[in-house]
DNA sequence: ATAAATTGTCTGACTGTTCAGTCATTATTA
DNA sequence: TAATAATGACTGAACAGTCAGACAATTTAT
């Protein structure tokens, strides 16, 4: 988070960062990094365009930062489970769960993940996107790792480790999309057990 | 002479649409929606900004429709490969595997594909974005149905048969992201067996 | 056969609007 | 009172879409 002053922060300010980076959230996520304006998040941040220039340096920026709130947040909740005692196959389980419920308490913020990588290039300062990248693939290694030791202990077949991380991410990713274009939805962390089934079945020895 | 000048003219009328698809469809994939200005799409196809308004009525217009081309050729292969004979599973196979050898053939085309639903909602024509709606829940109601008979001839384990359809296409497409991602490119075919392996033991009864 | 008129295609300068980012002014806090 | 924070009118650039006219292919008239 690019915050000029951050040392002279303070209580009145933080709240006033807080509410720009819940109203860039929401705002993006609706509809997008081009189509949404920043005097469009002035007005849901209830401040004028100027405060939001106070604390972040371009649009891009603000935009990156939102992005990289909430995945601090999943990626804690990611890491703290992972540090859990338990099997390979447990703490993969786990994080499904974790990623589901995730997903479903913040159905809107997935979509600017999915989008953000391919819809910016070029234009984007390079800096910027490589703070989120990095987490991004943070997270696929995590998954890697456990998914080598589960390998490694002969529960599952000796494929490309990586490869299979990529599947699970996208399994899960696929039914989060359909959840989410569906108008009556039933809950997506009931699809934990499926997706947990399917996959371990898939891969296993 | 009449007619060899005639067509001359006609020729010369349809190579300008294609040019300027072609140019769109380069230029969409690579930069998305928003970024990509007419004027460019104009500079890569030879001619001038007005010219392809007489074929589009505007900017999103060329848009859906340099997807729609692409989409139908691809669902034409689709179509086509399932009304050939054999089992549910062989379809199946099938389908993953052409599925691989389009993006491979047209990897910069995907990228349109996977945002345009959640880039430019809002704003766009209902109608426009209709027509590639149908398209792409065409092709996941023939996965849906291909594995529906594989369930109802006891081959996989009765779970919904949509939201498996909805698994394997998530399978399919991350691994294209990965592939996409990927400096150093294998071949994205040569994951066909994975996919089918992975995803047939998965959900095999 | 040649010129003139007609038709259809293409062009790119122009227009109106939108919007990111600025900054002089005002409000708040210490 | 001085320092800091917040404001919102303003600016300049970008860009979708238009349109008056250029140009080439055909047809008609002489």
């Amino acid at each position: 988070m690019k915050v000029k002053e951050m040392n002279k922060r303070k209580i009145g300010q933080r709240d006033h960062l807080t509410q720009v980076l819940q109203a860039a959230e929401k705002l993006f996520a609706k509809r997008g990094f081009y189509p949404t304006t920043i005097d469009d998040i002035a007005k849901e941040a209830k401040l004028a365009k100027g405060t939001i220039y106070l604390y972040f340096d371009s649009k891009e920026d603000l935009f990156f930062s939102a992005i990289e709130r909430k995945l601090d947040a999943l990626l804690s909740k990611i890491e703290k489970a992972v540090k859990e005692p338990g099997s390979a196959w447990q703490r993969i389980n786990a994080t499904i769960g974790i990623h589901l419920k995730f997903m479903e308490e913040n159905k809107d913020f997935f979509k600017i993940m999915q989008s953000f990588s391919e819809q910016l290039r070029e234009k984007l300062e390079k800096e910027l996107k490589e703070r989120v990248v990095e987490k991004q693939s943070r997270y696929i290694k995590i998954l890697t790792r456990l998914i080598q030791r589960a390998i490694n202990e002969g529960e599952v077949k000796p494929l490309n480790a990586r490869k299979l991380a990529v599947i699970l991410m996208g399994i899960v990713h696929s039914l989060t999309v359909y959840w989410v274009s569906q108008k009556e939805r039933g809950s997506l962390c009931g699809d934990a057990s499926l997706v947990q089934e399917v996959f371990s079945q898939g891969v296993e020895r």
